[in-house]
DNA sequence: TTCAGGATGTACT
DNA sequence: GTACATCCTGAAC
């Protein structure tokens, strides 16, 4: 399966966050791969987006990842407990990026995820526990073992990236955008996407 | 199955 | 000091 570069990330930001439905996380772990189908992604596009935490081009510490090159890991703490993984999109110095907000587990990497999620394997899981397993941004990163650490990674690297398994598109849903209630007219934009 | 409320720490004013 | 791109728990239905 051929990994994603940075060609695809250096483009528009909603039709990335679209088009990276259906492909596949691959996040490095314990000397093999956990594997992720994305199911649902969010765009920020910090030059006129009040919910991006560079709107209007404001440089911080934390928001400078959002200013470097396509294909770059944005990863920042949410509410104090919680990590979000982003892809920085578009050409360096747009902040810009793709939220994942949902993924799901193929069956391969349930066990290790199931452990990182509940501390339990798989088989142990409830049918409640699976279905929450990694359908939340915090909770995929925690599934994951992904955390600030891992802020400015390269996605086009061998620790995490994405791989496109050729699976045709389906229909896209499209709504408002979740948590972002402060974001003033932002609040309306309909950059939310899910399969 | 849904809902309200609390946890918790960093960034920024 | 305030707000935050969330999640979990427990209680009510």
């Amino acid at each position: 399966m051929p990994k994603l570069e940075r060609d695809f990330y250096n483009r528009d930001t909603l039709d990335v966050a679209q088009e990276l439905l259906g492909k596949y996380l691959v996040r490095r772990w314990d000397g093999g791969w956990l594997v992720c189908r994305i199911t649902e992604t969010e765009g920020y596009i910090g030059r006129m987006d009040k919910a991006c935490h560079a709107y209007n081009y404001k440089r911080t510490p934390r928001t400078e990842t959002l200013f470097a090159c396509a294909g770059t890991a944005y990863i920042y703490l949410i509410y104090g407990r919680y990590d979000c993984l982003n892809m920085v999109t578009e050409p360096e110095g747009e902040p810009c990026a793709v939220l994942l907000r949902a993924v799901e587990a193929t069956e391969a990497s349930k066990d290790p995820i199931a452990r990182n999620r509940y501390g339990i394997c798989a088989a142990e899981l409830s049918t409640y526990q699976e279905k929450n397993l990694l359908n939340g941004p915090g909770k995929l990163c925690r599934g994951l073992g992904i955390n600030r650490k891992q802020n400015g990674l390269d996605l086009i690297g061998d620790e995490l990236f994405i791989w496109d398994a050729g699976e045709p598109p389906t229909p896209i849903h499209v709504g408002k955008r979740i948590g972002i209630d402060y974001a003033e007219e932002a609040v309306h934009f309909p950059w939310r996407f899910w399969l």
